[in-house]
Order: C-alpha cells, then sequence, then structure tokens
RNA sequence: GCCGCCGUGGCUUAGCUGGCAGAGCGGGUGACUUGUAAUCACCAGGUCGCGGGUUCAAAUCCCGCCGGCGGCUCCA
C-alpha cells in the first residue's frame, strides 16, 4: 500500500463520471477545511495487517500536524501493482472505520473526479508511506535496529585472548592500529593525492572515462592485460577449489517480490533502468542470479556443499559522488562472488575456515602477503559465544592480531564474516577478501535441499570474493609500489603481471635484428618482451624502460653477441642510485621469469612488439 | 549528498593586483648511430572545463553547472 499525504488548508473535489468498478455515491462533491488528505493505493497482496499500520501511519501524521480531520482519497497512480477493485474497496472501509477516532471522509472509488487542494508547505505537510506485508516492517525494523546498533571492538590476539580495544598494546603492530582508527574513528590524518591514481594513468593502465558517469574507468590496454590476468587467475582458482562457473543477467526487475524486500533495506544505492514495461535495478553482487537460480534447481544433501561462482563484469553501486576515488572505489566494478550452500552450521564453519586460507593464498599468489593487510572478523555476540573456539581458531591462520567487531544483534543477514583490509598510504583502509555465513537468504528466496529423510530444509549460504574486486587489488598493488619507493625501493609490479616483462635495447640499429631474434625466443617461451626500435640515445631508452616499470631490461651490443649473453638490469634488484646488472644467457633468463610466474595465468603481449608502433595513450 | 580546494595544447605546468596565452615533455621532420635514467635543431599543436554575467577589454572578477582531489557522511 502506498499513501501519499497532504496536509491543505481545504481539499475539494467533484464526481465527474463513473467508471466500471464506481461505487455508490450520492453527493456531488465535497469540500474540508483543514484537513490531511491522505491519497491511497490498495496495491496486491495488501491485506488486514497492512491496514493496520497504515492506519497506524495516518494516525501519526494526523497528530503531528495536530489535525482531527482525515480525507481518505482513492489515488490509482501512486503504484503499478495495484490491486483488484473488490480487495482495494474492502481495505479503504476498513481504514476509514479504523480512524474512528477522527473526523474521517473517504473519497468514492471509482470516479473520474476533478479536485483542488491547498497544501500548507509547513516541513510535514507532504509524507508519503510506504507500508508492505509482515516481512518489510520487520526490514524497516532492521534498518532503525542499525542506526541505534553499538559495536564492540577487540583485539584477537595470537594466543586467542580477546582483548578490549583500549586494553591493547599496539606496539609493533602499527597498521593494525591504523585500520582500527580507520574502522572506529573513521579518521585521517593525511590529505594528499593517491598515489595510485597518478600511477593507473602515468601507466596508462586505466583513466577517468568524462563522457561516462563518474566511477567508471576505462582501461587501456596494459590495464586490460594487468586486469584480464587478475580475472582469469581468481577465476581459476575458485574453479579449482569446487566452484561451477555461471553467468547471470546484470539487472533485474525491481517490482520482483523476493528482490524487492531485499532492495527496501537500502534504497538509491540501485542504478535504476526503465524498460519497456518494468524498471529493472543494475545488481551489486552475483547473489541475485545465483540465489534465483539455487532456488529452482533441485538440491538434494548429496550435492552440498555446492558453489557457484561468477566474476561480475560488472557490479554496480552508485556510491556517493564524494566516496569515489582512483581504482579504489568505483560504480561499476568487477567482482568475483562466490557462494556455497551448506547444510548446517557445522558445515558453514568448515567452508568458512577453507574459504579463508583460499584467500590467504590468492592474495599472496597475486603478490599480498599478509604483511600487506589487516585482519577483521565482524561478529554476533551469540555467535561468538556458542562457537568460541571456532572464531578463535582463525588467528591460527595467518598468527597476527585480528581486529574484532561485535554486535548485540543481528541486523544484516550474516552472523559471521571476515575481511582482509589494505591500510593505503593514507591511512585509508580497504576491504579485499571477505567471506561471509548467511542464515537469513536461503529463507528469503525460497532455496531449499532435500535432506537424507526426505524433509526439504533451508540450508545456510557462505558469500566469498577470495580476492575483492579486481580494481580494487589493482589499486592495492599500485599503493604497495608506493609504499616500495617510500622505502627506498624501485616501484614494480610483480612479474607475471608486468605488462612488458623483457625489453630489449638494442645498443644502435645495426643490432635491431639481433634483438627481434632474441625476442622471437622469448616470445616462444610465453613472456611478454618487446622491442625498442626508436631512433633514440641508449639512456633514454633506459630510461623509458624505468619508467614502464619494466623487470628485465636487455641491452644488445656487439659485446653481447660476442659472449652470445644478455646484459640484463633486474629492477627487483635495483635502486634509483645503483641498477643491478647480470649477464646471463637466453635460457637463464627463460628460466627464471617461468620460475616467478610458475602457475600463473599468461596472455601475450597487448601492444606492437616494436615500440615505433606504438600509440601514446595519453 | 554536504563543506573546502582545484580545472590553461595529448601530459606536466607559467600567466590569475583584468590589456597580444608562454614553456618543458610527448608528436612530426631532419641531423647524429649512440654501452645503461632525458642528443641537437626546426615545425605543428590552445573553444584557457562548460554556460551565463560585469567590463572598452576576462584564462584572470562574479554566478550556475560539470569533472577531479581532500574532509564529513555512507559502504548490503
Amino acid at each position: 500500500m502506498k499513501l501519499l499525504l497532504i496536509h491543505a488548508d481545504y481539499m475539494e473535489y467533484e464526481v465527474k463520471k463513473r467508471t466500471r468498478v464506481a461505487e455508490d455515491f450520492d453527493k456531488k462533491s465535497e469540500r474540508i477545511e483543514e484537513v490531511l488528505v491522505v491519497f491511497t493505493s490498495v496495491e496486491k497482496g495488501d491485506d488486514e495487517g497492512v491496514v493496520e499500520r497504515a492506519v497506524e501511519a495516518i494516525k501519526e501524521v494526523a497528530e503531528k500536524v495536530n489535525t482531527s480531520k482525515v480525507l481518505i482519497y482513492p489515488y490509482a497512480h501512486l503504484s503499478s501493482n495495484l490491486a483488484d477493485a473488490e480487495t482495494a474497496v474492502k481495505l479503504l472501509k476498513e481504514i476509514e472505520s479504523k480512524l474512528s477516532d477522527l473526523e474521517v471522509h473517504r473519497a468514492p472509488f471509482g470516479w473520474y473526479k476533478a479536485f483542488k487542494i491547498s497544501c500548507k508547505g509547513h516541513p510535514l505537510s507532504e509524507l508519503s508511506r510506504e507500508i508492505g506485508g509482515e516481512e518489510e516492517i520487520e526490514v524497516t525494523k532492521a534498518l532503525k535496529d542499525e542506526e541505534k546498533v553499538v559495536s564492540y571492538w577487540y583485539i584477537l590476539t595470537p594466543e586467542k585472548q580477546l582483548i578490549e580495544i583500549d586494553k591493547f598494546d599496539f606496539t609493533g603492530y602499527e597498521k593494525l592500529q591504523k585500520f582500527a582508527n580507520y574502522e572506529i574513528a573513521k579518521r585521517r590524518a593525511v590529505d594528499r593525492i593517491p598515489p595510485h591514481v597518478e600511477f593507473m594513468r602515468r601507466l596508462e593502465i586505466a583513466d577517468y572515462e568524462e563522457a561516462s558517469d563518474s566511477g567508471h574507468l576505462k582501461y587501456y590496454p596494459k590495464g586490460r592485460l594487468i586486469k584480464s590476468l587478475l580475472e582469469t587467475f581468481v577465476t581459476e582458482k575458485c574453479i579449482e577449489y569446487g566452484a561451477m562457473e555461471v553467468e547471470t543477467p546484470i539487472m533485474y526487475d525491481r517490482a520482483h517480490p523476493t528482490l524487492r524486500r531485499y532492495l527496501e533495506r537500502f534504497p538509491a544505492r540501485q542504478y535504476i533502468l526503465k524498460g519497456d514495461k518494468r524498471e529493472f535495478f543494475l545488481r551489486f553482487a552475483a547473489c541475485f542470479g545465483q540465489f534465483l537460480m539455487s532456488a529452482n534447481s533441485t538440491i538434494t544433501y548429496r550435492n552440498l556443499p555446492l558453489r557457484m561462482y561468477e566474476l561480475t563484469r560488472y557490479s554496480f553501486r552508485k556510491e556517493q559522488r564524494g566516496e569515489l576515488v582512483g581504482l579504489r572505489r568505483l560504480r561499476a566494478f568487477t567482482m568475483p562472488d562466490m557462494h556455497t550452500i551448506v547444510k548446517d552450521m557445522e558445515e558453514a564453519k568448515q567452508e568458512f575456515f577453507n574459504q579463508y586460507r583460499l584467500s590467504v593464498d590468492v592474495l599472496r599468489e597475486i603478490g599480498l602477503e599478509p604483511d600487506d593487510y589487516e585482519v577483521a572478523i565482524r561478529v554476533t555476540r551469540d555467535f561468538y559465544e556458542e562457537n568460541k573456539d571456532f572464531v578463535h581458531s582463525l588467528v591460527d591462520i595467518l598468527k597476527k592480531p585480528i581486529l574484532v567487531e561485535m554486535w548485540d544483534q543481528r541486523f544484516f543477514y550474516f552472523v559471521l564474516k571476515f575481511e582482509f583490509n589494505f591500510v593505503d598510504a593514507l591511512d585509508k583502509a580497504s576491504a579485499l577478501s571477505t567471506v561471509q555465513i548467511d542464515v537469513e537468504n536461503a529463507e528469503r528466496y525460497g532455496i531449499t535441499y532435500v535432506d537424507s529423510d526426505g524433509s526439504k530444509k533451508y540450508p545456510l549460504i557462505l558469500h566469498c570474493s577470495a580476492s575483492g574486486a579486481i580494481e580494487r587489488v589493482m589499486y592495492t598493488l599500485l599503493e604497495k609500489a608506493q609504499f616500495m619507493i617510500d622505502k627506498g625501493k624501485l616501484p614494480m609490479l610483480p612479474v607475471w603481471l608486468s605488462p612488458t616483462q623483457v625489453r630489449i635495447i638494442p645498443v644502435s640499429e645495426r643490432f635491431l635484428e639481433h634483438a627481434k631474434k632474441i625476442a622471437e625466443k622469448l616470445e616462444a617461451e610465453r613472456i611478454r618482451v618487446d622491442v625498442d626500435d626508436r631512433d633514440e640515445t641508449l639512456a633514454k631508452k633506459i630510461r623509458d624502460a624505468s619508467t614502464e616499470w619494466i623487470p628485465y631490461i636487455a641491452v644488445v651490443g656487439g659485446r653481447e653477441v660476442e659472449r652470445g649473453k644478455l646484459t640484463v638490469t633486474v629492477r627487483s634488484e635495483s635502486t634509483l642510485k645503483e641498477q643491478k646488472k647480470v649477464e646471463i644467457s637466453v635460457e637463464e633468463l627463460i628460466k627464471r621469469i617461468h620460475e616467478e610466474c610458475n602457475g600463473k595465468p599468461f596472455k601475450p603481449l597487448c601492444l606492437p612488439k616494436l615500440l615505433s608502433l606504438r600509440p601514446g595513450f595519453r
């Protein structure tokens, strides 16, 4: 049911013409002064409970605006999901009768009517209310609870002590302290342009696209390559873990009964699109598609745990304007999203533990070590008390202190979640990997499994993003490069993600053919190699290769041809002051790179092999 | 969304007490044929974010909008 409440100096209406469903009405017109006009749409599914709450809402407003006169005015245009006329009249009459302690008027249903209204225009004079079924009321209540909810903060030590945050000695855990400060006080000290924004543009990885909405980036060839490698890697890891890859739509019906209830908790965060008849919202995760798929599937206890995976390109979230920054927070982003259906809490805990380890492993292979991030656990007090040993056991995986946030009541869909958070050069924290135990959505979506005794049961569902958003992983790698600079090292990406892994620089034009031959050898070994054939000085070419963060720079001239070796500048072992140069054979270089990229996906060079043929993208 | 700062060739920027829009990098052409972080010369390239206003005259002053950055708020 939808209500539009107007506090008016007067309202007058005149009946013009009957429709098929018109109620009997003996007057021609009516005028009421100092009245609260309640424009009302009765919607499909509305019942006595809804009437009850609508009456409460009307009484509440009438009291606030200090009026004793109410006009119930049937108004179909507030909803696109109207109830049938018979039900509507019945419920409107019920509202009328239940407001009997006020002076109630009711305009007749089913007539074309003309009306004049004089809205008072004070702050409370125009209000709308949406009254739904029982579940929605709970949701609204949950939202209110959320505002009131109190977080209790602790540190879980490697010795499995849960210590109140003020009593924990952060000596040696400065990053954790920064993370905790960020979470609790939400305060940062430094103001500086984030390093990764400059890097992503200067290295021709990604850039803003002003012709799109804010928070939608364009990726140049190098950025697309890096992103694609990360996407492939995480996807492979999840499939290897046991997930079935699926693909689901990126937009959904706003009015779909299941989705609507979920959505109403988080209004105005979605992109809304108008279709021919229906309105759609863009997904912010793969939950919708996968849950709807699961709800339609026949699942038995033999199929559990059942894992589904999708890489969302894209997920959409209409984040607030002021929150968007570079690759860190976007409105269109790519999420590896895996859901695991499990039969009970024991199985959920087992999966949670394993997926925690999976996340550590995925980040480590990407190039992010446990030292690079901080762990947070968020848990309801009930779950913690009942599963203390289990929660404590999580600390064994990384053996470092964990920030714990505890709530007295559950107001999200999960009872337990962990996150790995990266703290950047500006002391901002952002979540990477996360796993949650969802105790609510199986029922909401009608996902069931058949147990061994033949009965249908609601499972639990785990949400897992093993790496977090791919763009955010890129942000993290670039911010980590800034930390390298701060430590006096040269910034670089992991070799398997470097767009060019080896650059061959001929000392002069005479050695260009030789350089190309070496490049072919490396290329045949699935190494991304390019050749600087430009008419520039050697020093200039070295400089350019260095500013591109190329891990291996191989110079070829007379000496190399003679000895059959390469003189290679190894970036990871060099500093700005001193370059580490090694003389190695092509085979040795191949072996070294293969070892560094072992187990990682490979994609060929994303730009012309000869530098003279490359465009500049900015 | 709110508050503050910023927006000048592809990039980085000078000019901002109103008076001809300048440079470096990058690009093109030519010379040089190079041994480890910028070789030299010449040439092309600008609706000064967009729209309005003040003025004889606006990149410069005023208003609105768009975009970016920082803070606040938010983050299923």
